[in-house]
DNA sequence: CTGAAAGCGCTAACAC
DNA sequence: GTGTTAGCGCTTTCAG
């Protein structure tokens, strides 16, 4: 590979120090010297094609312009718009993005943490936090900025942005009742996520100020945020032999599931039974009946940690420890008025 | 920040030199020390929680243990399993990926690239490329070990990975030309891209071999492979009020923005038109009716650029230049016999 | 205004 | 077997 164009070489051909080349390259400490000689060194420096190396750079400033993205799996189609929001705004100021699957195992969170680490990252933005996470709580001890993405610690001290949850399933309830439904039954995430577990008590919350009913034999908590186990619940469900006229469900993923587990019963939706989830994931048009649900602002949510970072980054005091966005309700076919008992 | 701890502070502690520690920590070079030295070392090390810095080693070694990945766009359904596939046979190996977005514009690939370099990946893959890729090129020519993933450069030196379209568009003729259909419109894909243009061939080719009809009003090119491509495109052939009796798509999400058209239009599928993808998205399954397309292998995609792109960081020869996975027909319910004429 | 020199943390000859 | 030394490319004091 032919070698780089170092500073070196350019000083050797300019006729300068290094240091002189170093300082002509760089907008801060130009002013220092003469025009003539900057703009010299500069169009020797584009001549050559120089690309400043940013492994020296981080070595000697301890700065490597690099932060690291931790995503449970950026196969779930919740978390590349994410990274792009993230992404657009740390780009244009230079950094990089290091990204990496967790899995939501806490081992492989361990260790790619240090990998992470080892890199130098100047700062973390998890989107795979649990709500108790040892390693990420260690990340945040050291003083390594971090904020958590969708999610949050329940350590209050760890900077978060997440989606007003509390507000989706208030508009998502109210709208239930309005159309007549008494009683739901829910399918909860779970609970060792902050998603989980928030919206589980916000279910609980705004049922019992709208006064429906949520029988704890109509919870039943999914492992996992996927369609497999959205069937898997809801199939628990309807063998329970509920009364329920409604399937809250905690995200989308789920609620595609409960599609599937409905069809199996031959049940209606909503006809016989509506259902509702959280997220608006992009593909959920296409799928019959079209999802009542709550759409959170994906690009804006990756945005608003990337800013948060960056003042951390500049050692600022963030404005505020936690940000919530919100959400709004998306009215489509899966819900309809409560069904007539026979 | 609390201060990373180095070679030194270990060496301080342990009583020997720096480079005694160098040799201890690093497998390949234990062998010349005394056995004892070395579990003292470990194990202090380990105790100090030292974590390599890999800036200081990318620096000494000029192997930044990174390597670049490209993608149009990380939203895009089609790529979080390649990247999967990359990272499961390069990070037990200790390397991380650099993830960019290039949304196929030249521009942005060329300043990305720039940005990969100031890194110093060891190499790059990139799912990016297209046909005539000049900033591509010239990262080959200069010698930075690159494999293309899903594409392929039109200069054949260049390393690729690619799935094979030649087979699946000739299975998808074979299966409509079974069920009766002896004229077929073609919505293709982008041509400056090796996807978009291998296809259209191959379309083209198995066609004129199975002796079916394929004019060149019938064909029409997309600007992109996404779903309002697909549905513009799709509306332009209606339009030209062509005899076709199916529309073989470049892409599933082509053959996605298909349905949208011809729900427009009031034809059933496959009752009055029969409809194919490619690549079998996984949501698909969900979006009636179940569209009938060729199985790619993404994550089998994504592995096997890691490890052509392993034998080039060895500065072995690779195998072979290009590599062509392949591929296998998904029957569902968009294709049916050909209707009858009236 | 520019040069000299030190050093970030690590590895790899080369000594002894 | 282990210590010494040099240096990767860059920034940043300190001189002059």
């Amino acid at each position: 590979m032919r070698k780089r164009v170092t500073l070196k070489d350019i000083a050797k051909i300019a006729g300068v120090h290094v240091s002189t080349v170093s300082r002509a390259l760089d907008s801060t400490a130009r002013y220092s010297l003469t025009p003539e000689v900057v703009n010299r060194i500069n169009s020797i420096a584009s001549e050559l094609g120089y690309e400043p190396n940013r492994v020296a750079y981080g070595l000697r400033t301890n700065r490597s312009m690099s932060i690291g993205i931790m995503i449970p799996d950026i196969t779930d189609i919740l978390f590349p718009p994410l990274i792009r929001g993230i992404e657009s705004v740390l780009e244009p100021l230079g950094y990089t993005g290091i990204l990496v699957n967790t899995d939501e195992d806490p081992e492989r969170e361990r260790h790619q943490i240090g990998v992470l680490r080892q890199h130098g990252v100047d700062g973390l933005i998890s989107g795979a936090a649990h709500r108790d996470d040892p390693a990420l709580l260690r990340v945040f001890e050291q003083g390594l900025p971090l904020v958590t993405m969708t999610r949050r610690l329940d350590n209050p001290k760890v900077p978060y942005v997440i989606n007003d949850e509390e507000d989706g399933f208030r508009k998502i309830i109210a709208h239930l009742y309005s159309l007549g439904h008494r009683e739901i039954s829910f399918v909860s995430g779970p609970l060792n996520l902050s998603t989980g577990h928030m919206r589980l008590q916000a279910v609980k919350r705004n049922c019992a100020s709208q006064g429906m009913e949520l029988k704890s034999e109509d919870i039943v908590v999914a492992n996992r945020f996927d369609e497999s186990e959205g069937r898997r619940s809801t199939l628990d469900l309807l063998n329970s032999g509920s009364n329920a006229t409604a399937i809250v469900c905690a995200n989308d993923r789920l609620a595609i599931g409960a599609y599937a587990a409905l069809r199996e019963f031959g049940l209606s939706i909503p006809g016989d039974i509506s259902v509702t989830g959280f997220n608006d994931n992009p593909l959920l048009e296409m799928i019959p009946p079209g999802l009542t649900t709550i759409r959170i602002h994906q690009f804006e949510a990756g945005a608003t940690c990337a800013r948060v970072l960056l003042q951390l980054l500049q050692a600022l005091p963030p404005e505020k420890q936690g940000t919530v966005l919100p959400v709004k309700l998306i009215c489509r076919e899966s819900t309809g008025i409560r069904k007539l008992r026979d």
